[in-house]
DNA sequence: TTAAATTATGTAATAATATTGCATTAAAAC
DNA sequence: GTTTTAATGCAATATTATTACATAATTTAA
């Protein structure tokens, strides 16, 4: 398990940074759209759209695949959250406010992601891309192994 | 466009390394699964698991959703093909016999893949995962942009 | 401050991707 | 040759995601 001092302190952490940049760019921070997120916190693991849409339906009796995928478009394009391709599931974003490459560290042993940046390795990737004449646009960089916590207690 | 000077070559040179690879290892090179390297080696480009399966179907009419991923995991399992998560889709390997970590350089202009690998790279992503004291096991870098080719041509 | 334009949501249907379980066949090992 | 193991056949279904079109809410701007 991922060890953060007092979870509710990240889930409302979470919240209010969301709430500031959506302000910040004039982007409507919708009821459905902060639930979604609030669910996607409830945890650092990575949550699938189909488990958040059988959490929505038990409060939004109308709620539809629609609903939860248009909410996580919304939140994925505005850097709230992040997919984890390798995984088809979503986790939330650590830090949507200065927000650089980043990449996931996937404990397949407890299920919890770690997002990390590292400045070195970013550059690393950069140089890579130049020696290769090639345009990044986006980058996802997945690791899958076992973290810290699991190898040590 | 990647510019390979004769592409049969690149699908025979493939062909042979699996061959070997699969005696080299005891596992079996079957029909079907020759196939279905052959047909992701149609061109650089990544693969979808069901225009596999529509292909397949041409010559053997009993193929299934199953008779597909049964071979691509296959493939997978024995490095001859890799799956790129972010699209869901496949490329063979370019280099199945000396298998280092790898990345993906993907062109979303002309739709090509490139299979590159870095020492440097794989080495700065090791010391990055040594500083997270976290245990890699398998690794996904997949970098999505505009190649040099279209870029400059 | 209402009309027009834009954005968000409701709703149904369906597409795309992938897996399970069990029967049968083919190949390898003994 | 028989047993064991591996591969394939086959049907059903699970999972993930999108499309299209209608309605409602919010914002823009006349």
């Amino acid at each position: 398990m991922y060890k953060c001092d007092k979870h509710e302190t990240c889930v409302e952490d979470a919240l209010v940074k969301a709430d500031f940049i959506c302000k910040d760019k004039g982007v409507r921070f919708t009821e459905i759209r902060k639930t979604i997120l609030e669910m996607i916190w409830e945890s650092h693991k990575p949550v699938k759209a189909y488990d958040l849409l059988d959490k929505l339906q038990k409060t939004i009796l109308s709620a539809r695949a629609t609903t939860v995928y248009r909410a996580l478009d919304f939140l994925l394009e505005n850097g709230l959250v992040h997919k984890l391709n390798s995984l088809n599931a979503y986790v939330g974003c650590t830090h949507p406010i200065k927000h650089h490459d980043c990449y996931f560290l996937i404990c397949s042993n407890c299920g919890d992601i770690e997002e990390c940046c590292d400045d070195n390795l970013a550059e690393t990737i950069k140089i890579t891309m130049d020696k290769n004449s090639f345009k990044p646009r986006k980058t996802s960089l997945e690791i899958e192994g076992t973290c810290n916590n699991c190898l040590y207690n």
